[in-house]
DNA sequence: TATACGCTTGTGCACGGACACAAAATTATA
DNA sequence: TATAATTTTGTGTCCGTGCACAAGCGTATA
């Protein structure tokens, strides 16, 4: 009959300790290993001595398999981003999350996502609320509307519920991670590729996208892009050699904003650059595309699916990405691992800033095991 | 007392499906779903297709964990790979291959790493053989030496034991899955980024490393990049509007390089642009910092330490990347998920090509947890 | 001395699946 | 019809950990 107490021989170096091992080693019995191990108290000081020291030395981590399987407890989390669309930047984070979630519903964690609209504040807070009652064991979200995600975040850190931001990042707050882009670097990129073999003394625009009350779209990620780019230009001292013009458009006024831009075509005769900041690039290349107008050099931001087309077909010259669907993934995970497996996370982690051609465009992607 | 086998509610409506669950359903005991599941016959007809209906219905996943656990085999995965040095390329890949190590060790994988030296086919013959007693459970490699690739190959598949190719392909073998970049596509980018404000009439010189034997280095890429490189000539016309010259250098003769240069750059007074199609561009710029030539546009690849520290100095322009961490990583994995979950691989899953700038360099990395 | 109480330690079951072995049901053979 | 052979099904144990509960032990109290 063969023992299952019994210490596995160690032939191959690399045998996992258990538990059971190390009970043996310590002359207790496994339960008293356990409450060591998860400092439960009731154990005799010199026993728990004996017994840190062993664990120290084998350095004994617990099987994940078996540490899973045993606990009950289910995690949730809950995910508060903004309203997603086929296609487009806040659907490539969720498909981030999607993937997350499949891989960490193993361990027993489950995931809810709440979608506020992006340009509404009460949606935001009302949502927030909503998370709050779901009594989620950890959040990932966008930081949209600072006051709100300041209030949020607060009740969160008073329960003692761990959160993560995607995308963009709030200072001062105690987040268990951030993943996201530097804005301001990325813009600097954008202002390389652009102004690289840019003929001098002409014309840039410099395009924005305001929401209804006249705030800038994008939290304050576009507005660091520019001062982004326009460091590369101070840094290089082009000021005089570009003519640099800034556009705003307006998220619901369609007719308005082409108007607005015909009347900047009107007004400057040389323009052979466009540069937008947020992710709607594509928009600027409807309206050169339905006018027929080449020869402009037009970078933006994200890979949307309009954006990719532009992209290809040559109408845009370059997008720069910022991988959302890690940023989901890895903010996701970073949760679980912190759940299940008590495991610290980077505080910060910025994403790479990719540069997408339409040359290079096609074997860009995030998972090698995507399939759509 | 709680009965434990009673089917869990199914009030959230992923709960987890159990194998006693199917079992209840269909009237059997758990062990005769367990022999469906694995098709290890001896089920009646009958039993059996209503078994499977109601595995197909509920969509019936195993729990990995209890999988896992239950599963007390180890499997043995051998890695064939070329000596690595610190901050070389194939280190990133090994880097990629600790990394999955890491994470897949929790189901019961171990690994060994087998280096052979690059410039000696008889090294990787040995190694090759030297794998083979090992009786791995899967192999990864990177396939040098074509025949010895062929047949090491072959022998893998009469014993039914996956393989993974990383870095470079070999058509016509059925591995379980290659992961590298489409060298053509990469020269074609890199021509891009050299030739877009080049000016004109001026000369770029296109450098190989050869071996002792007067071979190329690099398997087949540096040859494949080359011709993505002219593709791009081509395609856009440029014949005429450069001189295009051809340098050898040796991997093991660096005064002889040296003097090559020299002589070339007498030759050439008007060079502006060079290209190395392997990884040691670090060499054309130490050349160059010794001699204080500026104004040249080097373009190479992968990120080597010292590639990286011209590119962030500015002697380097561009590096093309492709993320060697990632092929290892997913080569690691995909042959663990095989193993232990029976999960497909895709064939063949092309890498990024990454353009790197200094200006993008920082914030590149490949995992968000990585600490070194 | 008996009882109670606190501290410490040991034991056993559960998690979900794999697999060996036992047991039943069915069919074949004498 | 009894028995053996074969097919089919059921049961129990193990994997390593977490946790509830039981048990041991020493000391204080009535």
């Amino acid at each position: 009959m063969p023992d299952t107490n019994e210490i596995k021989k160690t032939t191959f170096s690399d045998d996992k300790v258990r538990i059971k091992d190390i009970a043996v080693l310590a002359n207790v019995s496994a339960g008293t290993v356990d409450r060591v191990i998860h400092n439960r108290g009731g154990v005799a000081p010199d026993s728990k001595k004996r017994i840190e020291d062993i664990l120290q030395e084998l350095n004994f981590k617990p099987n994940r398999m078996a540490r899973v399987l045993a606990i009950k407890k289910d995690y949730k989390l809950v995910v508060l981003l903004p309203e997603a669309a086929q296609g487009d930047y806040w659907w490539d984070i969720i498909k981030g999350i999607k993937r997350a979630e499949e891989e960490v519903s193993d361990y027993r964690v489950k995931t809810e996502v709440l979608q506020f609209n992006q340009y509404s504040m009460e949606s935001f807070a009302t949502l927030a609320q909503r998370l709050l009652d779901l009594t989620p064991d950890g959040v990932l979200m966008a930081p949209f509307f600072r006051r709100e995600v300041l209030k949020l975040t607060k009740e969160l850190e008073e329960r003692n519920i761990p959160f993560v931001f995607v995308d963009s990042n709030v200072e001062s707050v105690n987040c268990l991670a951030y993943y996201g882009q530097q804005s301001h670097q990325s813009g600097y990129v954008a202002a390389k590729i652009m102004l690289g073999n840019l003929e001098k003394s002409s014309t840039i625009l410099l395009v924005h996208m305001m929401r209804e009350g006249g705030e800038a779209i994008g939290s304050n990620q576009t507005a660091k892009r520019e001062e982004g780019f326009l460091a590369y230009i101070e840094k290089y001292s082009l000021e005089l050699s570009y003519q640099l013009v800034r556009v705003n458009l307006h998220a619901e006024d369609e007719s308005g904003n082409e108007a607005h831009l015909e009347e900047i075509f009107r007004q400057h005769q040389n323009i052979r650059g466009i540069i937008m900041f947020n992710s709607r690039i594509y928009r600027i290349a409807d309206f050169l595309e339905k006018r027929k107008i080449k020869n402009i050099r037009l970078i933006g931001y994200d890979l949307l699916e309009r954006n990719v087309q532009y992209l290809k077909s040559g109408v845009i010259e370059c997008l720069i990405a910022q991988r959302p669907q890690l940023q989901g993934y890895y903010g996701l995970t970073a949760l679980a691992r912190r759940l299940a497996f008590h495991q610290p996370s980077k505080p910060v982690c910025y994403m790479p800033i990719d540069i997408l051609f339409k040359e290079n465009i096609n074997d860009y992607k995030v998972y090698p095991f995507d399939v759509d």
